[in-house]
DNA sequence: AATCAATGAAAAATCGATAATATTGAAAGG
DNA sequence: CCTTTCAATATTATCGATTTTTCATTGATT
């Protein structure tokens, strides 16, 4: 397992996993739209593969909920819907507040220092909405809950966060109208992490969720996505 | 999805879904041993299949926490553990909480009659230990929770759900020596659940699920297991 | 006009064979 | 005696071809 805790495949050892690797990107980036039909033959075509690479790597995409399998009439993305989210954002906050709570009252001079670490490297990655940037902010968030020594609610967190940044990524630049400074909220939830201030910090993550979530849940409430 | 909330193939469609059907069931009862190495020509044999419909059945397992993918050195069923075992056990009394409590708060007519059907069938199934009884059991207790209309939710119970049995397969007969009333815990859930008396049904399932759980706990300390 | 069955095309699922990779065990060297 | 190296073996991963199933279209029948 990675440092983000899902059950992701290293690097680029083999075929599978690269088209593992891919085709996540693929979806929750939007460029395989909710709901689309994922024909084997296309897809080999588009990673330049075989079929049972992209058949194993559908397969593991099925149980991250970002892949349904419909009994011998092949995959398609999973559809996104305003329930979803919510259901989505919902969990997220439930979890993350465990995770986060028992991260902290973990805490450790290792674990502080990772979680600093992995908030430079936001602070650093300037463009919001980048590839890059994306990635270190689910590294700096994981890495707040990494401490929780609890591998299957990292892996269910993980699950959530990138079902969740898919929506996201759907808004697009919907999203920079937002007249937030998140910088700030990523600060006050490090500070009050790393100072064992728990209930804090928790009310801190689950409102910088809340704030997004509720912005995009008028987006989709008026059907402005999908 | 089926019933119990898991992304679990239906019937005996493909030979995909009847691999993961089979396969699950032997891990979860313990016909594969925890660790044990999955060498895809042996199962290719016992199963009377191809290659390719195991690899993926592996892969939709890989997902369930159930079997642990090695890159490029193919598969093995999860190892098991205390750490583990509590892991999961807290983890099913918080989101089980979680889904009961929302479940009678929307409970309808309909949600009673379906847990009240599922109870009377898990009386009905005498034989505790059982492939049947424990089918039925998953049932009811997947049925209590359906209500909340969470997928995500009820998926990660599912999983959790199976992660735990699998434990209690692996005690086997030794669970026989508990002095407990079963049946009178299941009848308590119920009657609070149908009642609306969340907190009450709340307090008897997790209690239900901590007995055992510490009876497990127990014999994983002691090395009993493994 | 609507329903149903047959047909052909498209796609998924599966198989068998091959290529890539890891593991094992024996021999050589320190 | 232990470690390292290398070849033989076992196993995984992947490909290409075949089989099975689904889907859409057409034409017949009520």
């Amino acid at each position: 397992m990675n440092i983000s805790g899902q059950a992701m495949p290293t690097g680029d050892g083999s075929a599978t996993q690269r088209a593992y690797n891919t085709l996540r990107k693929m979806i929750v980036t939007g460029v395989l739209k909710p709901g689309e039909k994922l024909k084997i033959d296309g897809l080999r075509q588009r990673l330049d593969t075989g079929a049972s690479p992209i058949r194993e790597a559908l397969s593991l995409l099925t149980s991250d909920n970002l892949v349904e399998r419909l009994d011998q009439r092949g995959f398609r993305t999973a559809e996104i819907s305003a329930e979803n989210f919510n259901e989505i954002l919902t969990l997220r906050c439930t979890l993350e507040d465990l995770a986060l709570r028992e991260s902290i009252a973990n805490r450790t001079q290792d674990w502080e220092e990772d979680v600093v670490l992995a908030h430079h490297r936001l602070r650093r990655a300037k463009t919001e909405g980048s590839e890059a940037f994306e990635e270190v902010h689910k590294a700096f968030h994981m890495a707040l809950l990494a401490n929780a020594q609890s591998p299957i609610l990292m892996k269910f967190c993980s699950q959530l966060y990138d079902l969740n940044i898919r929506y996201r990524y759907l808004a697009g630049s919907a999203l920079n109208y937002q007249k937030r400074d998140v910088g700030e909220e990523h600060s006050g939830i490090l500070e009050a992490a790393i100072a064992g201030n728990t209930q804090e910090a928790s009310e801190r993550l689950l409102t910088h969720y809340r704030l997004t979530g509720e912005f995009l849940s008028g987006l989709l409430g008026d059907g402005a996505l999908g």
